[in-house]
RNA sequence: GGUUCCGUAGCUCAGCUGGAUAGAGCAACAGCCUUCUAAGCUGUGGGUCUUGGGUUCGAAUCCCAACGGAAUCACCA
């Protein structure tokens, strides 16, 4: 049992004992000790003066006196105002110690045959465009979700919607018909998104240009609103644009040759989306595509009208009233009968429920649709899903540049396998420049190189809580001191090291650990098992909040924690034999718990760096 | 304007189911490499937790208001 747990519990019993009070365990409130005072758990007792009649310190004493003559672990307290600190014996701590060892995957819980089913989207592309940075964002964060969830014990299905369909695509491909030259990923040696996406921005250019020449020749002189009005006409006087229309038209009417060109396009940018995911190391076990399944939701909202939850409109377009739950009224079919993003979303859900018992939906998407999906969790309610009311809408913030947001226009988009490129240079650099690659292959060094440079852009998004805008900085997040992914990586580096070191004298660590109060262990130790054991309590706090970056901070405070402890007590030098091996037990666990909280959220550990 | 989210050190961020003197990193300055990896460690300086009320033994944390910033309110996705 955790000792907190058994901390609260035996509270219950002492005010029970003492002043003939029922309270809940859970009500006790039991935290950890504050540094600069003695103890490692503090119980806060002004809660029970009501109860005792007393002042603070002598209801603390009287509790502590209780639990002291009751609790073995309880080998000492003392009493600050109405905080009352306990001292655990070293033995309980020595004890803790041996339970995190014995269990190779401590802190996480395994899915049973009747675990929720839970499905987490995340990704989310659309294949005109390669991915940047918003994109990583949502795809570690994504992926770490998943790791957290399946690590609590959930069954977990990870699902990707892939935004196959529509205008954009169709301007893609038309650029590349008119100026592509037949250019294929192949002939050009280009990743087949970022060739996509150049088209995508070529026609842009082109439909630009032509929107200039198209304005009236007194448009300078026009005032805002009639700018607005005669670009707008422009826009769509615009024969580019009216070709992409028409290229739609035949997509939506299954024309062969639109739909051959179609699918070999996006073939290649899914093979280019397919290496971005392999490097950022996430994966999906199902992918949905919207040209598969904004059809299902025609068909979904058609039922839900003839059930007459949805209401249609003279001009025959299709509208859901929201007005009971204090919203607005949504569009769900357009007056000729097409599909709209909502349509989309409601068509995804349905396929997705045929597919799995889902019990319950998690959306990783950003927070510029907020509004979105509290509409999408009232309508799927509506029309029946028994998840649709509780779908989990993870919303994360925006990823800003220290010069603002990212624009496309402007150029200044982050595109996500340059950074990454960017981010594995710069470690491979700063690693020669301090002699860490000396004596390594070159297989070794790259792929430490890939796993540090990985893990600092990882860390670097993921220990920013997922709700905030957050600052990318390229230049700060380059960095590899301090609060960063390669600290903790290094932390665990210099852990191994020292088990190799000891598996060459031959020392085995096998059995338990044995302890009395009298042993010489510090409280820095005590300090390192007590955030050991704590590490249950952060993934299912990352769990029930849905928050990731919970487990990143903690694998941060538990790595400075340890290197703090490693420059003041020396290991493999000690003379003492049972507190040596106490010390390579304590390092070899905080090790494991760094592999396993970094390996939730992705992160991979090197065995040197 | 309506709704939602955010505001903590010069900068980037923790802390938020109410608890003790609000923490890290970066940047600045001063130390520490014949000692298990110096991507490290130690120390110094840096704060009206946006502001004002309220709740209470106690508020960065909960409630209300104001101010500042962001998102959204499309027959776009």
């Amino acid at each position: 049992m955790k000792i907190e747990s058994l901390v609260a519990e035996k509270t219950v019993q002492a005010i029970k004992a003492l002043y003939g009070q029922e309270i809940e365990a859970s009500s006790v409130q039991v935290q950890k000790t504050k540094k600069e005072f003695e103890g490692h758990l503090t119980i806060v007792v002004f809660p029970y003066l009501k109860m005792s009649h007393k002042g603070p310190e002598q209801t603390a004493g009287e509790i502590g006196v209780w639990l002291m003559e009751n609790v073995d672990e309880i080998s000492s307290y003392n009493v600050i105002k109405g905080f009352l600190n306990l001292v655990i014996s070293t033995s309980a701590w020595v004890e803790m110690l041996n339970g995190i060892n014995e269990d190779p995957q401590f802190g996480l819980r395994k899915a049973t045959a009747d675990s929720p089913l839970v499905m987490i989207e995340y990704s989310s592309p659309n294949t005109n465009k390669p991915l940047h940075l918003g994109h990583v964002r949502n795809n570690l964060l994504g992926g770490a979700l998943s790791n957290v969830m399946a690590a609590n014990g959930y069954k977990v299905v990870k699902t990707n919607i892939v935004n196959d369909r529509g205008i954009h695509i169709c301007k893609s491909m038309l650029a590349w018909l008119k100026w592509g030259n037949g250019a294929t990923p192949e002939s050009t040696g280009k990743k087949g998104d970022h060739l996509i996406g150049d088209y995508y921005v070529e026609f842009d250019k082109h439909f630009r240009a032509e929107v200039k020449s198209l304005l009236p020749a007194n448009f300078a002189e026009l005032d805002e609103k009639a700018q607005e009005e005669a670009k707008a006409k422009a826009e769509k006087e615009s024969p580019l644009m009216q070709e992409a229309h028409a290229m739609l038209v035949k997509w939506e009417a299954g024309d062969p040759e639109v739909r051959a060109l179609w699918e070999r396009m996006n073939s290649w940018v899914y093979a280019g989306f397919d290496e971005t995911y392999r490097r950022l190391g996430v994966s999906f076990d199902k992918i949905y595509y919207e040209s598969q399944t904004y059809l299902e939701g025609k068909k979904t909202v058609m039922e839900g009208l003839e059930k007459g939850l949805f209401f249609r409109k003279e001009d025959g377009s299709v509208w859901a009233d929201l007005a009971e739950n204090g919203l607005d009224q949504k569009l769900l079919l357009r007056s000729d009968g097409t599909s709209v993003y909502m349509t989309q979303d409601i068509g995804t859900a349905q396929l997705r429920f045929k597919d799995f018992p889902i019990d319950r939906m998690i959306y990783v998407v950003g927070n510029e649709q907020n509004y979105h999906f509290q509409v999408l969790s009232i309508l799927l309610d509506r029309l029946g899903f028994k998840w649709g009311k509780d779908l989990v809408h993870f919303s994360y913030g925006m990823v800003e540049l220290p010069e603002g947001k990212m624009k496309s226009r402007e150029g200044t988009v982050v595109d996500a396998d340059d950074l990454m490129d960017e981010m594995i240079e710069t470690a491979r650099a700063t690693s020669a420049e301090l002699g860490k690659l000396d004596g390594l292959t070159k297989e070794e060094q790259d792929e430490i190189m890939r796993i540090v440079g990985m893990g600092a852009l990882k860390y670097f998004i993921l220990k920013v809580d997922a709700r905030k805008n957050m600052t990318f900085n390229p230049k700060e997040s380059i960095d590899f001191n301090g609060n960063t992914g390669p600290f903790i990586q290094y932390t665990y580096a210099r852990i191994r090291s020292i088990m190799r070191k000891a598996a060459e004298e031959g020392i085995k660590l096998e059995g338990k650990l044995y302890a009395d109060d009298n042993s010489q262990i510090s409280e820095k130790e005590i300090g390192l098992i007590q955030m050991l054991n704590g590490f249950r309590d952060v993934v299912s706090q990352a769990a029930d909040d849905y928050n990731p970056s919970v487990i990143a901070n903690y694998c941060y405070d538990l790595a400075k924690e340890f290197n703090q402890f490693y420059h003041d007590f020396s290991i493999m030098r000690e003379p003492n034999r049972d507190l040596k091996m106490f010390r390579l037990v304590l390092a070899q666990n905080v090790g494991k718990i760094i592999k396993l909280g970094t390996g939730l959220l992705g992160i991979e550990v090197p065995e040197r760096m």
